[in-house]
DNA sequence: CTGAAAGCGCTAACAC
DNA sequence: GTGTTAGCGCTTTCAG
């Protein structure tokens, strides 16, 4: 491999100079530039990444934290995970993936001064890595809004306005009977950070518009999603619109409706919280918050940045909730009696 | 932060004793040992991973190319990525994650000396990714079988195996016309390097066992899905087994045999190819070939390493196929004809 | 606008 | 069994 001053020979200059075109924190003559360009190119020059992070201590990695936990849906994860890639690609980063749920590998990495910064995904309430990212001398950004953020910067979709926002449209169209069908158990009993948040909305909102809230987990399989549509039907039989935060259980319940013979929006509304893409992609398109993983992701990696750069104090950006009505959601209809055909399958 | 130095002072050694006690490259002694051992834990000692590389010219990290392309599977994908990251983790290594569909990230941290080692995922027949492989001093691990490796290594599932034993699991059962969804159209079009040995897998065995075998893609949204069976039923009615490999559309494409009130396995057999737990995650648990992604992962770290510490040359490692019956096939049961009902939606 | 040179923190000869 | 020290390849003062 040829090293800087290889370059600096071959276009006869000294090492800094090559340096600083590189860099461009100095001025340098364009004759000179060009012949160190010329050089780099003709012996296909790469800077040393770990010389470099000796010198100038910073690696333009960033980690990024994502459990792999139990019953997380996956495809969301990946959204996140390529925001995160594209942005800091654009920032000229890589991205050095952990995947365990310790706080381990945040200490290794960052005082290992493999990593600038690090992002930590599936933030739950009491997060147990909280501590080690406090203690990195790396600025930290948390996708998910823990308890007691300690100093960190956060991001999030304001998943409390989204609860609001699904109650409040439902309610609008006169559902008085509101179902809202959350992520697995296995998430629900976790304390993920958004859950809360979540209910905590929804819950207010229906409280205030005098609408009864039914909310339950829901498994992601689909037997367990066409269980858990019985199972609120069985706490509440009169629900006439439903909340779905779930992306995978989503096609299941849709299924499930249909199988009861309710028609959506005709006699059962439906908004989901999910990506759009997901709600695009059932056969009816899904009134839905959308859930804009990408831009959080990316959004992460901005804040990271902002603080790499200027030093300044941690901030918690939550990514205001749209809600974009399509084919699911209509006026509420009056059904005379639900018609449960638990065995349909 | 603490340096060797540091350390070093601390325990009253000199820094190269404690760099031997941590690369254990010499015997040191059990007492000062246990001094530089109590030393850096006082410290909280990390070794920094730049000068390290810088030094040893090894980082301690491997590239995993995981192009974000359309259509991939989110989920197998997740799976690959989840096998090499916990493999490296158990070799000490960490994992820098590119999305790059281009050559040009290789190249960076190849060159860069950011990586030890990189392994490219998703390969296709003539992947444009190969020469910038061959031309790093790193070793390359293809997951996927490009039609000339051109001297990397390679691992994969043995798809040929696979189509093979499928088609001969449902042969063997009576099934004398089977059909087989594919993956998503970009994918077929992409030759994405598993589909052709699929489908030549197939054939010869369709050929041999005098059956007829009707290969379609199929598209993973429930629309795509439930239009993909209709065609093939339209191309060969006569069909009473199916191969399928296509996660997403899975669920789909049993829930559409539903709605043609075909049952199965009595009216009709099918065979996934699937990850082990996708085909137990469904109503009526899946007979299906294992697509180990996990283990291939893992395996790809493997000969990562093992080309890393005895430079070794290129190997290719093809995962034998393995079939499970499960729930979904049965003997064949002639059907006297097909009840099509294309709007039963 | 350009050069010389002092590190950055570690590894691995080379000594003893 | 342990210590000394010369780099590894870069960045960044300090000089001019």
């Amino acid at each position: 491999m040829a090293t800087i001053d290889d370059v600096a020979k071959a276009a006869q200059v000294s090492t800094s100079t090559v340096s600083y075109v590189l860099s461009g924190k100095r001025p340098i003559s364009a004759p000179t530039k060009a012949r160190v360009e010329k050089a780099i190119k003709e012996l296909g020059y790469r800077p040393h990444a770990g010389a470099r992070a000796l010198a100038s201590s910073q690696t333009n990695v960033l980690a990024l934290i994502a459990p792999l936990r139990a019953a997380v849906n996956v495809n969301v994860i990946m959204q996140f995970v390529t925001g995160v890639v594209q942005a800091a690609r654009s920032y000229e980063y890589d991205v050095l993936l952990l995947t365990q749920e310790d706080a381990g590998g945040i200490d290794r990495v960052a005082n290992g001064s493999m990593v600038d910064a690090v992002i930590a995904m599936d933030v739950e309430e009491d997060d147990e890595r909280i501590p080690a990212l406090q203690a990195a001398r790396q600025p930290a950004i948390l996708i998910g809004l823990p308890r007691d953020s300690g100093g960190l910067s956060c991001v999030d979709l304001d998943f409390h306005a989204a609860g609001t926002q699904a109650v409040r449209h439902l309610a609008a169209l006169g559902h008085k009977h509101i179902g809202l069908l959350g992520s697995d158990h296995a998430v629900w009993e976790r304390h993920t950070s958004f859950l809360e948040r979540l209910l905590t909305g929804a819950r207010s909102e229906a409280t205030q518009r005098k609408v009864e809230l039914t909310a339950l987990p829901c498994a992601s399989s689909e037997v367990g999603a066409k269980a858990a549509v019985d199972e609120m039907f069985a706490q509440s039989p009169r629900i006439t619109g439903i909340v779905v935060h779930n992306e995978q259980a989503l096609p299941h319940i849709m299924a499930r409706l249909r199988e009861l013979s309710l028609s959506v929006p005709e006699e059962i509304s439906v908004v989901a919280l999910c990506p759009q893409d997901v709600a695009l992609a059932q056969p009816i398109p899904l009134t839905s918050v959308d859930l804009p993983a990408v831009s959080i992701g990316r959004a992460a990696v901005e804040m990271a940045m902002s603080r790499l750069s200027s030093e300044q104090p941690a901030e918690t950006r939550l990514v205001a909730a749209v809600l974009t009505e399509r084919g699911t959601t209509a006026p509420a209809h009056k059904r005379s009696a639900r018609v449960m055909r638990p065995n349909s399958l």
